[in-house]
DNA sequence: ACGCATCGTCGATACGCATCGATAATTCCC
DNA sequence: GGGAATTATCGATGCGTATCGACGATGCGT
């Protein structure tokens, strides 16, 4: 492997010199850059990571703290994950994997040993252990989720009351006035997740405003309670059957226990379900979809983490950003002329 | 950030002592070693990892480059990510992310800056601008999948020709003498994508041994192909018909569409989907699966990386290794007892 | 009691880059 | 046209660790 040695020999100029044209922090002539740019580009010079972090202090790699919790929808994950990646790589850094097993003293390593200079968190719930340890290290850490206290941290979330209140309003300009949202798996709304909460509060502030009804029933992937959920929901219901299933997992379970009722979404009732554009493009039938922009709130994650990284990441911050969420009409819903 | 000079001054020895107690490279008495201990935990040191790469020429570091295709089934991909993620951290190593769009460049460029010590290539393919890169390359690199030409390349994957041999000989078994493989999306199988055709060599073979008939037909996520392939397999079954359905992505279509002809799994019409332990949980249904063993996959595919890395890595290396695919019965197969 | 091997520790050096101060080359202004 | 202000480049140093050679201390056998 050549070293900026290698370079500056070649060219025929110091170490630093070539240095100097790599960062472009002091000027340099226009045939001194020739020179050592043919010589780089000649020895397919790159330089060393580590050792431009040591001298540095710098190593332009993020950790990106990843969950794996089976209750969540690991399609959308990947979507984050992915975007997270790609959009790093635009600000010139490279993303680290840390899993959630490694839990607090996971942030502290990474940290610790400066493999990384700064944190994304993904899926932050209410309470977590990780977080009095964000707040304490002294790198730049976003948080990807808000958290019950999110004083003291840096998070950005989709905004789940808008996306709630989008489909209520939705689904009343549709003529619904019932209205039956398939909550999250169990253990998630008890826990009281944040963003459930969140979704609910959009639900039902639009709901009071239009006269509409929700219902909040149980979800998850287990197809008796989503048949119970269901069955509640027609039973109800006056008019045309509305339902809206905001976690990923408990949308293929729904769709089937509506054909399994003999109803077709866009037809006898209407369904709106949560995916991104390239998640929808997944599904199996046209699904309207209200989407929470994972893809949007990555990118914004990591220009966040990338600017507080340039400035310096002075002294602790503080921010809370939320995104607006998009509502798509394909064929499961009615449309408003249906409507009534 | 306390250095290990720091450490040595707080135990009173020199520098050099606190790098040998930490790698064991030289012995040292009892007596100094309780001492570093007892400093280093005291300044809560850790070693800096740009330095350690720098000096020891190992970042403990292994890329891994995930795809990013909206045909996989990214719910299994995360699936492999997360336990390779695991497993090298028992082995001390982190794991970078490199994603597909960084082509063959990005390869060259993880390694050139020698941010990581080796690569783990997912969901390799027939043909891949990057085999050639990854043949050249002067660190070990491991492939999950199977590439049309392996020769100089270090694979392991699931054993897919075991998989579909097993599918076939178990619904067999169950008295089905046609049997239909839901074939993966066509543009994978028009790619002649190494797996599909591994696993098709497999029906092919259990079928003319035992005298059944197999039917390979489309699949992929869209609902209408999906129909079709399901009524050619009804029509030209005679007796129970059973179905296989090794892409993940066509399950839920699958369901879906028996369900709307009126067929119950496991009544009516076997069915065998595609699934690891983990996600089978996360069906709607108890559905029979074939494993793919998405997790040993990947611990081995981690645990030949770093045997390499021990090893140091002396010259080009080339192997081949099958995971033996597991499968299983729940409630959507006919029991042999039923059966014919 | 003396030479010898072994054990445990130290000091010095290299790893490859970024950065600072200094110097040489050039330009500018009165 | 001489000194000041710029501009372009160089040399030296430090970042924190791993590793090598050296050296004092200890135990061995005779």
């Amino acid at each position: 492997m050549p070293t900026s040695k290698d370079v500056a020999q070649a060219a025929g100029v110091a170490q630093s010199t070539v240095s100097y044209v790599l960062s472009g922090k002091r000027p340099i002539s226009e045939k001194t850059r020739k020179k050592v740019e043919a010589a780089i580009e000649q020895l397919t010079y790159q330089p060393n990571a580590g050792a431009r972090a040591l001298a540095g202090r710098r190593t332009h790699v993020i950790g990106l703290v990843i969950p794996f919790i089976p209750e969540l929808h690991m399609a959308s994950i990947m979507e984050f994950v992915s975007v997270i990646a790609n959009t790093a790589r635009q600000y010139d850094h490279d993303i680290l994997l840390v899993t959630e097993d490694e839990g607090a003293p996971g942030l502290r390593r990474v940290v610790g040993q400066q493999i990384c200079d700064g944190l994304i968190l993904m899926q932050v719930e209410g309470e977590d252990e990780r977080l009095p340890v964000a707040r304490s290290l002294n790198v730049p850490v976003v948080l990807i989720g808000i958290p019950r206290d999110p004083s003291g941290l840096v998070c950005i979330d989709a905004d789940f009351e808008m996306a709630g209140e989008q489909c209520v309003r939705d689904l009343a300009a549709a003529g619904h006035s019932v209205v039956s949202v398939i909550d999250w798996q169990p253990e998630v709304v008890n826990r009281h997740v944040n963003y459930v909460d969140r979704f609910m509060r959009g639900t039902d502030k639009a709901a009071h405003e239009l006269g509409v009804k929700v219902l909040h029933l149980p979800g998850g992937t287990d197809r008796d309670i989503i048949a119970d959920s269901v069955d509640k929901a027609l039973a109800e219901t006056t008019g045309t059957p509305a339902f809206i299933a905001p976690d990923g997992t408990a949308q293929d379970v729904l769709r089937r226990t509506l054909a399994s009722r003999g109803l077709t979404p866009g037809q006898d009732v209407s369904v709106i379900g949560s995916a991104s554009p390239t998640l929808a493009e997944l599904q199996p039938i046209p699904l309207s979809t209200i989407d929470l922009r994972p893809a949007e709130v990555s990118r914004r994650a990591v220009k966040i983490i990338c600017e507080l990284l340039e400035a310096g990441n002075q002294g602790p911050h503080e921010s809370l950003e939320l995104v607006p969420t998009v509502i798509t009409h394909r064929s499961t819903t009615l449309r408003p002329s249906h409507g009534a």
